[in-house]
Order: C-alpha cells, then structure tokens, then sequence
DNA sequence: AATGAATGAGCTTTCATTCAT
DNA sequence: CATGAATGAAAGCTCATTCAT
C-alpha cells in the first residue's frame, strides 16, 4: 500500500537498492531457490547462454516470480556474488578469531579460503566469470582487494614481529592469493584432486615464497 | 577439374576443419584484421555482448565478410584462441632455447610468460573468459595442461639433477604457473603496476616456494 | 509444485512433442488465427517466400508471439499438416458411417475427399508443396499410405463379394485417388470449375475403370 | 563488343530473353552440366533451400560462372523446366508418328508420359514444386494445358469415330492424365514399383474409365 | 570465362522485460 | 504473489547477387 520505498539498513545491505520487498518466509524461500538454481546454472552453462525462462522452468514457476524478486538478470547475479562474498568473508573471520599469531592467521586463511572454494565451485566460477565482464568486474575487484589487504594486513604483522623477512606485503599477499585461486581453478577444471597433501603443499609453498632465503 | 575439399596439413593447423578457403592475400589480411578487432573487442565488452554486427561495423565491411572467413562467432574465438596460444609457445620455446640448466630453463619460461601476458592483455582476458564456458574451456585447458607439463619437466629435470628438492614436479608446477597468472590477472585489472621489482618478486616467491626451506 | 513436462496424450496428438504448454482459451485461439492465417499465406506464396514476420505482422502481433506457440516455422507446416489431415479423415469416417455397401463406401468417400478438397484448397496447395520438400514429404507419405489403405479395404471388400472384378486393391486404390487428386489439382489450378457434372463424371470414371470390361 | 541483344528465334526458345550469349562448345556443356546439377539437387533438398554457392561448390567453380550462364537462380528453374518440357514433348510425338488410330495414340501418349517421368523423376519432382509456387506455376499450367488439349484432340477424334461413347473429351483426358501422374508420383515418392504389370493396369484402367459402361 | 571477395537486406530465432488477469 | 501471454529490439546467420581482378 503505502509502504514506504526506502529500505532500512538491514535489507540494504541484503538487497541492494533494488526490489526490497519484506519478505515472507516463503518469499525468503523462493529467492533463495532462485539463486541457488541460476548459480548452478550459470556455472555450468555460463551466464549469457542462461536464460531467464531456463531458470523459471527449471524451478517450475512463472516469469512473473523472477521479476518479483529481483529488477533484471544482472541484479541477479550480483545478489549471487555479493551473497558468496559475505559468507566467505563470514567463514574466514570465524577461522581467524582464535589464532595467537599472525602467521597462523595468514595460514588459517589461505586454508579457509581454499576450503570454501572447493566447497562452493559453482560461485568460483561465477566469480571467475564475472571478472571477465566490466559490469561485474568492479564488484569482484573490489572483494579481492579487500581479501588482499586483510591478507597483507596479517604479513605487515608478521614483518613486524620479525616472522618472515621485510617486503612489499601487499604483493606477497596477491602472489600467496594467487597460487592458491590458481589452485582451486585447477580443482574446478578437474586437472587436480583436492587432498591434505595438496593442500599442505600450497600452504608450504606460500610460506616459503614469503619466508623467501633462510 | 573439381577442387578437392580435403585442405592440406598446413591449411588446418591454422583454419581448423571449418572454412578452409585457400585465401588470397587480401583474404588473409581480412581475417588476420577481424581476428584482431574481434579480440580487442572481445576483451573490453565481453564475448556475448560483442555482436557480429559490431565487429563488422567497427572495420567498415558488410556481414557476408564475417561469414565468408568464420563459420560462426563461435568459430572466430576459437581460432584467436588457437592463434595465441601458438605464438605464446613459439615465443617460449625461443627464449629457453639456448638456456643451459633446468632452473634457467623454469625462470625464462616464467618471465616469457609474464612477458607475453602483459603485452597480450587482450588474448589473457580472452582465456579468462573461455575458461568460464564449456565450449572453450576444453581447449584452454588443454593448452594450460601442456605449460604445465613443460614446467614440470624442468622441475623433474632440476630435481634430478640435485638442484631443487624431490617433490610432486607438477603440482608445483601449477603453484608456480598459479603465482604469475595470478599476477598478470591483477595487472590486466590494474591492480599492480608491472616493473622488473615486481617481476623479479614473482620469480623470487616461485623459486623459493619449490625450494622450500634451506 | 514443480509442473510435469509429460505432456497428456490429448495434448500430444493436438501438439507433438515441441511446444506443449497448457494454452488458456485466448491461448487456444491465438495458436489457431496463427495456423489459419498462416496456412492461406503459405498456400497463396509458398512456404519458403512467406517469412515469420509477413505472418505476424498479418495479424498485428510480435514476433515473439510466433514463437511462444511453435518451435520453428517448420513446427507450424506440420501442426497445419496435421490439422489437416486430422480433418478430413475425420470427415470421411463420418460420411461413410451409414454406407451400406462397399461400392458406396467408395463412392462417398471420393465425394467427400474431393469435397473437401476443394473446399480446402489451401490445405490442398500445402500438401501438395509438403510432397516436395523431405522434410514434409514423411508426413504426407503416411497420410496418402492411409488414404489408400482405407479404399483399398473396401475395394477388397467389394471383390470378396463379386461386386467387382478381383484385381491388385491397392493399385486400383492409387489409381482411383489419382483421378480426383488431379482433378482437384486443376480445380485448385483454376483450369476445371467444380460442378456436380464434373464431380460425377470422375466419380463414373473411377467406377467404369475398377469394374473393366463388364 | 557491339554485339546485338536481340537473339535469333532459336537461341530465343532455347534460352529465353535472358542471357543470350553464343556459347562455344565447352560453355554449352558448362550450361548443361549446371543444370543437371541444379535439377538433381532442387529435386532431393527443394528450390529454395539449395542455394547457388551450393550449386557452384557441387561442380567446383566460382559463383561468377553461374551468372555467366543464368541471369538469376530462377531463370535456371525456368530453364530447366522449359528443356524438360520440350524433352517430354519430342518424345510423345515420336512415339505417337506412326500410330494409326485415335485410340492407340492415346495409349501411346500414356505409356511415353509414363515412362519418360519414371526416368527423369528429378523432372518431375520440380514440375511438382513449380505448381505451388506462383513465379514457375503459370509456365507448368501451360505445359499442362497442351498435354491435355493433346489429348483432348485425340479423344474427340475417336469419339467421332465411334470408338468411344461421347462425352467432355477434355475433362476426361484430364482424368486419365490425372491417373498417370498419381501413379509417377507414388513411384518417385517410393510407394510403387513400376512394372509393365503396372502401366498396364492404369492404361486398362483410363480406357475403361473412357469406354464407360460397355 | 572465371575467381575470390564483398554486399546487405532479410531470415529465423532468442530473450530480457512487461503486463493483464 | 503468480501466471500465461505478449513485446520488439537485436542476435547470429544466409544468400542472391555484384564486382574488381
């Protein structure tokens, strides 16, 4: 009725500025359903190929429900992406929370990180993808700088200490970041088996690469 | 009398099995110039946003051009794809030509690489792309499967030969390809800025994470 | 929740196996004015010269229209073709049911096919344009196979009780669907006008030539 | 140089208004091998779906040598259809030379008909599809005419002869006519073997269908 | 005579989005 | 909330025809 069309804080943050209906629990149900289904999809089939009827069929709803709760496709895959942001975001906090040093933090990370990743194939691909697109690069970008700058963050600490050598920490952290987005790539493409000993390795690795010559 | 349509050995290494015209030198140039606009344009829009109709625009000639040297758009990427991981390979193999030990031989085919990337940003966002849809991404991974076995073999050469620990060749091959698409990937985001600092960095990471600790 | 996407029989025989949605009433007659519209285009043009556009612009809808009730151009011949056939089979059933003898079984069914014919020349032109194109022709074929097996029947009938001389049914069938398809055929070609005379003398010249010399 | 475009009457009939040019011996097979060519394959895939680079491609030249021989893709049906035509009609008069009476040219006229369409079915399969497409349909209904008229001459003569009872001499030659053609059809659409068994039976049964009642 | 290249209107089809119910 | 129907711009692609060489 006369509902007022500026969305609090919370859903904001949720919805962007777009559709910010409340949403019943159904509601809540059906978005998700939506997301899941077009994430699956998108991943699969890639984002263009996928149509918006190919995913209301798929879940066997009208094109009215797609439209009810998001304004366009690309409102869609934003959701998708901002939603895989914040729960690896959330993920990795809690990992960090009680680790003493900070390279056991730069460890922790990079391990939840790769966890999340081979755990949630369907959204590296999607983020993949969307870095190869200006409408969506921006967004990755700017989650990326800031996994960056919380892992250089942790190196600074470590250089501080005296843990690992002086250095440029933030490029360390792109270069740690890179082995193990590279990694999980090569796990999403079905060239490596995820293991302990693989993940041990890049872990090594990385550790390695910024202890540098002992 | 009648042509024969079984294109010779040389003709489908570079056409592939589609349009196998025998081109004139005018043809040829033709397709080397859509080859290179599409690409360009490939790469800031995107594959799917970037029509047919706007490649043949951009270089002034009428539709039937485009379909007189590609089958299909599908086509066209295919071969720039082909195209570039060609050259990309020829040049590597040059500069490790007259390199005497393994551990040249890995930090020349890194630096060639990187080199290569950067100044073929277009074709590295191109294999971004494609590895995000499954009808390209068969062959890039093929292709990043055999820079990865190259670079093992260096590594299982190195090995042998005492310089670098024993260990898993090819999984640290990827870890080291990992390191600098990585890095390139940001450079093409203008993230970081390319300088020899910055390479010499992603050289020194690398060998050290093979090397390991002292 | 989710709809099955096994069409019922009823809608099967009605649609075939494309587009098989449930049509709402407006639905329903959307999906007919696009069949008759387009049956009186393709037989006045041809097939190949009417385009999708020339049909829905002809009665004043979008192009997508088209393609929500038909998955290709080639899907709506057959749906006509089918239509058709459906038709007129269902016609000649009802004339022939109260036909006491073989003869007259044969008799009416050569009235009401050429009836019907010339009442639908339309369909008419269209069948005989299916026959020449492959993609059609199957179709046809099966339709003309029935069309002769039925009056084969009752030739066989009329022999096993002497009413006939014995002789090859089935060709004296074809032979007998000969004269009026032709007969049509000019009708249709504006070379014969139809009148009871012109319809009883081919209906005599078929009998004379099944039953020979007396 | 200055040659004429007023073309002698016998190029005239033979090629029409259109591309008039004296033809050297090998032209004249040029012209006849892309007609062969085109006829067989308008025949097995339709007019309209084969297309000239199709044709050209089949006989391995150049586009620019159909349009040497042929002013459009149409003026190539219409000759095609205009040399079979006058195929046809040479052959009907010489079988018919030496007949003495009405009723055996009739039956002669038949049986040519007959076998001249079971051995150029590519031929008749297109004088089938240029019915239904207005541009070529005047042409066959013209050909049409004078086959019936033909006939109908025949017809008269015998009934002045008292060969056969009175009656429309031209629907019933339409009739008869419209029995062979049925019958060519079912051969070239695979339904009938043709054998003389076959051809008897359907002369057996025009005459009698004319005879009428004894 | 003949070729390879080019043209560009037009074709079939798709699809994000909107709307009446 | 939800549906089926409709929109129409735009996409990929074809093809009869023309032209420079």
């Amino acid at each position: 009725m006369s509902s007022t069309r500026v969305p609090g804080l919370d859903q904001l943050v949720k919805y962007g500025w777009g559709v910010d209906r409340k949403l019943t629990q159904r509601g809540e149900e059906r978005r998700t359903q939506l997301m899941e289904f077009a994430a699956a999809r998108f991943a699969s089939n890639g984002y263009h190929p996928t149509s918006v009827a190919e995913i209301v069929e798929g879940i066997g709803v009208g094109k009215g429900v797609f439209y009810w709760y998001f304004d366009t496709k690309e409102a869609l895959l934003e959701a998708i992406l901002a939603d895989a942001q914040r729960d690896l975001r959330r993920k990795q906090r809690a990992a960090i929370a009680d680790a003493t040093t900070p390279m056991e933090r730069i460890e922790r990370g990079i391990r939840t990180s790769i966890q999340w990743s081979v755990t949630h194939t369907d959204h590296f691909r999607l983020v993949q993808f969307a870095t190869t697109d200006e409408r969506f690069a921006a967004r990755v970008r700017k989650g990326q700088q800031v996994a960056v700058q919380d892992a250089a963050t942790h190196l600074t600490d470590a250089m501080k200490e005296g843990e690992i050598p002086l250095g440029d920490a933030e490029l360390l952290a792109q270069l740690m970041i890179g082995v193990h987005t590279y990694l999980v790539h090569q796990v999403v493409q079905g060239q490596v088996e995820v293991s302990d000993e693989v993940v041990d390795a890049a872990v090594d690795f990385c550790l390695h690469g910024i202890l540098g010559p002992r």
